[in-house]
DNA sequence: ATGAAAGCGCTAACAT
DNA sequence: ATGTTAGCGCTTTCAT
């Protein structure tokens, strides 16, 4: 309670303050090695009583140890990686291991500056979003020489290991879904990302499994910023003037399907009788709309959960076999906007 | 591209690639001092090839300077502190400094540990939300010696300076103008979460005001867990079934509000004639709803930059004037489910 | 059960 | 323009 220099206290000063040497001031403060009680308990006390806070910095170099699990994700601004982030901290919770995250703002260069930052760390290991990466960043997640987890995507090879779903697998399934339920004239609505590759993906399967049944998509729209909910509706309004044969809409997210939804509903429009439409995600948002919109769980707080337990299973024991791909397989949610055949 | 030990390069690898010393190494590497080109392009060159990445953990413990900055927040699973996120972002971005996230779930323990935590790698600053803290925060945080701007509130002291809106104030606006409208028998939905401060603070300040003009609060109700939306129609719901006088319901946040909105849409009521509803934070969301919801918005981006520029003004030269206490005056806006007098 | 010495990888300060 | 020296505050290792 009396640090009148403001300079920070050290090891020594609680040292000072109680007689007893650095090194067992130190292993009072990590409960490492033999300790006398009686010298445990004047350590702490004194600790406590000057409001010493030990220095990580110095611990890390010394030892080379950094309990540090650099997160690496494009954005926080759509409820997806907070969740993924939500899953990460439930399990390193439970261990001495802290999170550490970075955003890149899907823009390749920042993920590069990122990635280069986090490393400058020393992390213990390293949860990065994607499986598309510059050949800097690959390098430098192989040559860091720590646990590497790809998150979110599947569909690719990763550095170390990866934790996610198939994206172009999803997009398949949704198209089977709705072509078996009959629909015939689809749309598809989406974000103006060209660097979200698991949107790409998912559209190219999409489009891909439609393909195989004779079928092409006869409009798409893409948008960029503002709400995605109002923009659902506007991009429903105008691609319906423009195609109102359209008997099905394809939403890369569920936000924007939502504001289709709402705008259908506006409408009269029968959903999904004469119109069907799916979003993505399994946002859980949708349980409260007047009807639930169809939609894939992207697993997101599971994903972040196994890949945690991926790095901390690794640092705990580097010799363990571990699962290098772990693929989570969605199941779609038909909702009510997806006709069952 | 060749380290083949794998132990992470040092400036002595680089070195002695170059055959320059560490020092000129470590000035090239940091733009520091006079260098000629020729030796900083062999430097570069060498430091590029063999893939170094400098030991922020030694430089920050040589130097006593580290560019993190540690913010505290309680939650990120509902947008409002991903927003701020963004606003503390924006304004790091343009210097050298770097956000650390800590997350306590609203558990002052939880607090305690990550402020700690986050401390033991002497950040040059800390913003952390809230005013109310635990006395050991409290002196955690005066003992640093940094910068600390505490956000979201100001009804309170702060430790060094504070960014927000006084949310007492933003629920006396709210029943004024509740009021004003000529509403008289007004229910209150909100959070179970006794240790959001800043939800009872918006509380308390608007049943101050209904008091003043003789009002009280019909009935309340309090929710946890599940998506919001679903929560905001079920609860209002089942309060207007118990309190079918009621003719304005007051939402402690927008998602409950808008779940509450499509309820009455659904049930054919008329809004704001009958019944008129109320939110807080002015969430993008509301943009794409049928209707717009009346709210109030917290300036989450704004107090985001606010805290993030005092923190990088402060580190870059102590002895400025700084504004302690930045209130940010949020206006309201009726959307249309509050009538305007 | 405790202490002393060396050094983690870098940078400040002072040469040259 | 470049090099040398001495730490930063801890922990590892080895002694006692």
């Amino acid at each position: 309670m009396t640090n009148d220099t403001h300079r920070p206290l050290t090891l020594r000063d609680v040292s000072e303050a109680t007689g007893v040497s650095e090194m067992t001031v130190s292993r009072v403060l990590r409960n490492r090695g033999d300790v006398s009680d009686k010298t445990r308990e004047k350590v702490l006390a004194a600790a406590k009583e000057l409001g010493y806070v030990p220095n990580k910095i110095a611990g890390a170099l010394a030892s080379s140890r950094v309990n540090l699990v650099g997160v690496i994700i494009p954005s926080l601004s759509n409820m997806v990686f907070p969740e993924v982030l939500t899953g990460i901290n439930r399990v390193l919770e439970n261990t001495d291991l802290q999170p550490v995250v970075g955003v890149t703002d899907y823009q390749p260069e920042k993920e590069e500056k990122v990635l280069y930052e986090m490393l400058s760390w020393r992390p213990s290991g390293v949860i990065i979003a994607g499986l598309e990466h510059s050949d800097a960043c690959r390098a430098m997640l192989s040559a860091a020489g720590i646990p590497v987890v790809e998150i979110m995507d599947t569909d690719g090879k990763p550095v170390d290991a990866m934790v996610g779903i198939s994206h172009r697998r999803a997009g398949r399934e949704m198209a089977k879904a709705i072509l078996k339920a009959g629909y015939e004239h689809i749309g598809f609505l989406g974000t103006k990302m060209p660097l979200d590759h698991r949107a790409r993906k998912r559209f190219e399967g999409f489009t891909e499994a439609l393909a195989k049944e004779g079928v092409e998509i006869e409009d798409r729209a893409f948008y960029s910023g503002g709400s995605a909910l109002a923009k659902g509706r506007e991009m429903t309004r105008d691609m319906l003037d423009r195609s109102p044969d359209l008997d099905f809409l394809y939403y890369s997210n569920d936000m924007i399907g939502a504001g289709g939804l709402l705008h259908l509903m506006d409408q009269k429009v029968d959903v999904p009788g004469e119109i069907g439409l799916a979003g993505f995600n399994g946002v859980e948002l949708l349980d409260g709309l007047p009807r639930r919109l169809a939609t894939m769980d992207a697993c997101r707080q599971e994903i972040g959960r196994k890949a945690a337990e991926i790095i901390a299973l690794r640092l705990d024991n580097p010799e363990a076999e571990i699962e290098k791909n772990v693929t989570l397989v969605p199941t779609i949610d038909y909702g009510d906007t997806l006709k069952r055949w």
